[in-house]
DNA sequence: GATGCAGAAA
DNA sequence: ATTCATTCTGCATC
């Protein structure tokens, strides 16, 4: 076994040529300084090697190491030894295989027929904590699977998961224990340097005892394990269960019967995994530690599990706080908060729920149901204000026990229960108030219950780690509605806070009618000469801004809004760049806001914006990419974003996807535009931008010809308008770039991009191409380019 | 006291 | 590589 395990670790070694396995100890002068957490220890990032012989387009030929069931049409996996698992979504068993699935990997890619999971040692060490073990894993993997399970996927999970979930990070009396049931564990561990380190030594040593200290800190509490009551994520529970056993009597003839025995089976052992275990083993860690600590037993293959076990905690006193009877969760919002609660305990994870989905419900029932002290923390002093207004909406909460911690709003502290503030707040690191000094003294020395940490994602993952390490909380929950990042960061919250314990899947909860159904397109509107010529000479900052100035897309862009004003429709436009957001809106006579308006003013145009019925379309900027809901918009069109970032697109989208009323005959009730320049730039970020809604199984819609366009009175419609336009553009971005645009002039400097220039005039053909393109795919039943590749599955 | 602006930080 | 928007604080008003 141990032998395999080396081999295994070679291999990726090799593979991936980055790991370093070497620790370098940390400096003793620097204690402050956390060590470089960037690099993700290899063990975390593995793959399972591939395996397949290849044919010369890259497609591999399992036939020949993989068996067919017989009765494989109703099985609805296929895994492949590289890890990917591959779900039929039309199958019978499809929701329990999605649930399977879900818990033990990661989704890649979603679009309608089959989905596209990956076993990673991340997810299987989720899956873990989650309580599922590794037998069953193996065992319902081999079931739900068309053929034989690679014997390299059964040894890569065994790999992953035997290890994993024996060790704890527990919290009491505000200092920090790791604990286990195995002796031989915490003994391997204490052999690491870092770990030795991160150890807090006197008291062990004030006991005269050099080994471990077995069965001080006895878990009396496994030994009663019942589900959370009291709340309605319980009262629901049964319901839903219930549901899913009628699916399953009615599916149940054209299905292998071993499916469903083993998923009742860990239905029940989810909720009672754990053995009565008497003997705990533990010590003592430095708080300054905890990140050290947390990523050396990553790669030490014993990743720590953060649970509370808040019902048996009788150090910290229970607050008054329950849900109101009123109050009704989504399934789905059961069924992530089950995760979280599963074995009678709170475990620490993040929660991935699309925006409008109702993640504050979330975070507040999960305070509900820990009922300990618990803090909040938001992106900004709206969504803290947010954040109280909906602990009042659906919880019996008193208003004198939330306490807002903002550079304009600070409540009084003492005897709260609920205190909401914003990261900022809490890792400020220069001067602070008085005021705002003594409240961070309150908070460092309370011992928190639970910490809520909302959009998990946003956050730099600096500030993240120093409010993680000034506050103290048994359990911390991320909630977070996308988690993708262009850069690597994401990876880092699996052990800063803990695995996922939940993915929601976007078009499933479209399907259901808890968000909305969204038409995405992409409107490709043609440069006008005179801006092509220019564009082509610019550098590239005010390349982006001749694009987006575009008159033809300003055309495509105000007969959108007045076609989706006469539908009674509720418009949000997106604009990055600010000098064409002010342009747009004013010409179009709109409003709009951005950075400087004012706290007040903001107000306002967003309560106009909701209910005078005169106002239906609002031109913003980056501002409304977080922050503030927009509960009435149904339609939105981007005419600039910036660069091509995957997060800010499903971000934006978001904005929408607050469920429609009354519109339950249309196929679609909401809609998403980008428009995009052609021959630009802004087609290839408009592609990048789209890769995550894609993957969650959303389509774009290419449309080059707005039907009706022609009938409307537009503005910039002449050449002399446009020409107009062009000055103006060109003296704007003038007054901040004088020098640059002389440089543009001169001959030798720009010669490449005058080539490029002369390629691209050539653009009578690339014309005719686009035309013949778009009457290719005009009206119904395009396909997008990016959907080639899924055609071949 | 609230409001508004500058300056720093990330 | 830059821009935009953010949040703090402190100091000036009215």
């Amino acid at each position: 076994m141990a032998g395999s395990k080396r081999d295994k670790k070679d291999k990726e070694e090799k593979k991936s040529k980055k790991a370093k396995y070497e620790p370098e100890i940390v400096e003793e002068e620097d204690a402050d300084d956390v060590p470089d957490t960037k690099e993700l220890p290899a063990s975390a990032t593995r793959e399972v090697a591939e395996a397949a012989p290849e044919d010369e387009f890259g497609a591999q030929d399992y036939r020949k190491t993989l068996e067919l069931k017989g009765d494989h049409t109703s099985r609805p996996l296929w895994v492949a030894p590289n890890g990917h698992i591959f779900l039929e979504s039309f199958s019978p068993v499809y929701r329990h295989a999605h649930d399977f699935l879900i818990a033990i990997s990661e989704p890649v890619c979603r679009p309608i027929n089959i989905h596209e999971y990956k076993l990673t040692a991340y997810s299987l060490y989720a899956a873990v904590s989650v309580g599922l073990q590794t037998n069953d894993i193996i065992e319902y993997l081999r079931r739900l699977s068309k053929t034989s399970l690679p014997s390299g996927i059964v040894d890569f999970i065994k790999l992953c998961t035997l290890s994993y979930g024996k060790v704890k990070l527990v919290l009491k009396h505000n200092r920090y224990f790791v604990e286990s049931q195995y002796p031989d564990v915490l003994q391997k561990l204490l052999k690491d340097p870092y770990i030795q380190q991160a150890r807090k030594r006197e008291l062990d040593e004030a006991a005269g005892n050099e080994a471990l200290i077995a069965g001080e800190l006895t878990n009396k509490s496994a030994l009663q394990l019942n589900k959370p009551a009291g709340t309605a994520a319980d009262q629901q529970a049964g319901t839903s269960t219930a549901a899913n056993g009628a699916d399953n009597e009615e599916v149940k003839e054209d299905v292998p019967d071993d499916i469903f025995e083993l998923y009742d089976k860990i239905d029940k052992e989810d909720d009672d995994d754990e053995e009565a275990q008497l003997k705990t083993v533990s010590f003592e860690v430095n708080q300054d530690s905890i990140e050290v600590l947390q990523k050396r037993c990553i790669e030490l293959e014993h990743p720590l599990l953060a649970e509370y076990d808040f019902r048996n905690d009788t150090v910290n006193p229970d607050v008054n706080l329950d849900l109101k009877p009123s109050t009704v969760l989504r399934p789905y919002q059961e069924k992530s908060l089950r995760k979280m609660f599963g074995n009678g305990r709170a475990r620490s994870g993040v929660i991935v729920l699309p925006c409008g989905a109702g993640k504050t419900l979330v975070g507040v029932t999960a305070a509900c149901t820990v009922r300990k002290r618990c803090i909040c923390l938001a992106t900004s002093g709206v969504a803290v204000e947010q954040w109280r207004s909906q602990f009042k909406m659906w919880s019996t909460v008193d208003d004198s026990l939330i306490c807002r911690f903002t550079s304009d709003a600070k409540d009084k502290p003492m005897g709260c229960a609920i205190c909401i503030s914003t990261y900022s707040m809490l890792a400020h690191s220069t001067k602070r108030s008085w005021e705002a000094e003594k409240m961070m003294e309150w908070l460092q020395n309370q011992e928190w219950g639970l910490m809520v940490l909302d959009e998990v994602q946003t956050i730099p993952a600096k500030m993240f780690r120093r409010v993680l390490t000034t506050v103290n909380a048994h359990c911390k929950l991320g909630l977070t509605a996308t988690l993708v990042r262009e850069d690597d960061k994401i990876a880092d919250l699996n052990f800063l806070i803990g695995p996922k314990l939940y993915e929601a899947n976007w078009m499933e909860l479209q399907n259901l009618g808890y968000i909305a159904r969204v038409q995405c397109a992409e409107v490709w509107c043609p440069m006008t000469p005179e801006f092509y010529s220019e564009y082509l000479v610019m550098k590239s900052q005010r390349k982006l801004l001749l694009s987006t100035m575009n008159p033809n897309k300003f055309r495509a862009c105000q007969f959108l809004i007045r076609y989706h004003e006469r539908r009674n429709d509720k418009v949000i436009v997106f604009s990055d760049n600010v000098f064409a957001l002010k342009h747009y809106a004013v010409k179009l006579k709109k409003p709009y806001l951005y950075g400087p308006t004012s706290q007040g003013e903001r107000l306002q145009i967003l309560q106009n914006f909701q209910h005078n019925p005169k106002v239906n379309t609002i031109f913003v900027s980056k501002v409304a990419d977080t922050s503030f809901d927009l509960p009435e918009a149904n339609v939105l069109i981007q005419i600039s974003a910036h660069g091509g970032s995957r997060r800010q697109e499903a971000q934006r989208l978001g904005r929408i996807l607050r469920a429609k009323k009354g519109s339950a005959a249309e196929e679609y009730n909401a809609y998403f535009y980008s428009l995009v320049s052609q021959d630009t730039n802004e087609m290839a970020f408009s592609l990048k931008r789209q890769r995550f809604l894609v993957n969650q199984g959303y389509s774009y819609k290419v449309i080059t010809k707005l039907e009706g366009m022609e009938k409307e009175e537009l503005h910039y419609r002449s050449r002399e308008e446009q020409m107009t336009l062009l000055h103006k553009v060109l003296a704007a971005s003038d007054e901040d770039a004088e020098e640059e645009r002389f440089m543009g002039e001169m001959p030798g400097k720009f010669s490449s991009n005058r080539k490029v220039g002369s390629m691209h005039s050539l653009s009578g053909a690339d014309d005719a191409i686009y035309m013949e393109y778009s009457k290719n795919r005009k009206r119904t039943d395009h396909v997008h380019p990016l959907f080639k590749k899924f055609k071949k599955l």
